[in-house]
DNA sequence: CGATTTTGACCTGCGC
DNA sequence: GCGCAGGTCAAAATCG
């Protein structure tokens, strides 16, 4: 396609100056990092503004000092800032559900597009991964060397032209929870829904469909390939590594957005039936264990 | 029919 | 320069 080309970070860099040059600064709070990143009281947290909160730094309105500091490296980043730098917080949320790291992973080195601003959010509970308000399209999937479980690789599906990317990939040590790298920024705004579709998996050609699927937005169950995906907008328990260096801060999460029934690949939740990890609709996930338990991941 | 997932192939960066 | 691993492309299949 050569639409979206890799970027090295000049280009990246020029996209950004884009950004605080265009004049665009529509609800632009130029806050620090950390702060633009978390938790503002008088907004009505949903619990889908929740990982909405730790996208603030890829929204192209309200980051452009985030985004050309992250790249140009001012001062005051580079207080704490070495040849890798990483920034660690953990978010308590008040339906229960906490996202246990946010990593902000930046580079010294130029030329690299493995280098690109990245925004770890870790350790997320497949709950979490779906509190996303962005449509992403899901691109690629690659097995990770030293995991057993795959990478998949999404992109921003709102705008035509939005370098956004987001890369989900369970985590080998905690089987239950998923590591999410967002890349680069989006150059629009939030849609107000997201696709249907998004995320959700289908049966392979010449292959069997089997389907749970609640419409409500709490669980999906379907098996394209071998695997099932089980998904769940509602709150759930998600446990917290303090790494200590974390700022803790709580939300406010209230409502669930409507349309936010989407469901995960199949590939990131393989193995899902081994394990409980949903407070809500449990019943029905029992229901569908048997079903599960026939298509557990076999790497 | 448009949007999405799947998946093998291809591309690119990096270490040796 | 080579090989490996990660990242992306794009055609085909599928769904709503």
């Amino acid at each position: 396609m050569g639409e979206v080309a890799y970027m090295d970070e000049g280009d990246l860099e020029a996209i950004v100056r884009g950004y605080s040059g265009s004049g665009e600064s529509s609800g632009g709070s130029c806050l620090p990092f950390e702060t633009a990143s978390f938790y503002e009281p008088e907004m009505e947290t949903t619990g889908l503004d929740e990982l909405g909160e730790l996208y603030k730094p890829f929204y192209p309105f309200s980051t452009q000092t985030i985004l050309t500091s992250s790249i140009s490296v001012p001062e005051d980043l580079r207080s704490f800032r070495d040849d890798k730098k990483q920034r660690t917080h953990g978010c308590l949320l008040s339906n229960g559900s906490r996202v246990d790291q946010i990593r902000i992973t930046e580079s010294k080195s130029k030329k690299s597009k493995k280098n690109q601003q990245k925004r770890v959010v870790e350790q997320v509970k497949e709950e979490n991964l779906l509190s996303d308000a962005w449509a992403w399209r899901k691109y690629g999937q690659k097995p990770i060397k030293g995991s057993p479980y795959p990478r998949s690789y999404y992109r921003c599906s709102s705008s035509k032209g939005c370098l956004a990317r987001k890369q989900v990939e369970r985590n080998p040590q905690n089987p239950e929870k998923f590591t999410i790298t967002y890349t680069n920024e989006h150059n629009h705004e939030l849609p107000t829904r997201r696709n249907s579709l998004a995320g959700s998996t289908r049966a392979k050609s010449s292959q069997p469909k089997p389907s749970i699927t609640k419409k409500s937005g709490k669980l999906v169950v379907s098996s394209p390939t071998s695997n099932p995906v089980i998904t769940s907008a509602d709150e759930s328990s998600v446990a917290v590594q303090d790494m200590g260096i974390s700022e803790m801060r709580t939300y406010q999460a209230t409502e669930e957005i409507e349309g936010m029934s989407t469901s995960l690949p199949s590939d990131l939740l393989s193995g899902m039936g081994n394990f409980p990890c949903f407070t809500s609709d449990f019943d029905e996930l029992l229901n569908s264990q048997e079903f599960l338990n026939g298509y557990l991941w076999n790497y």
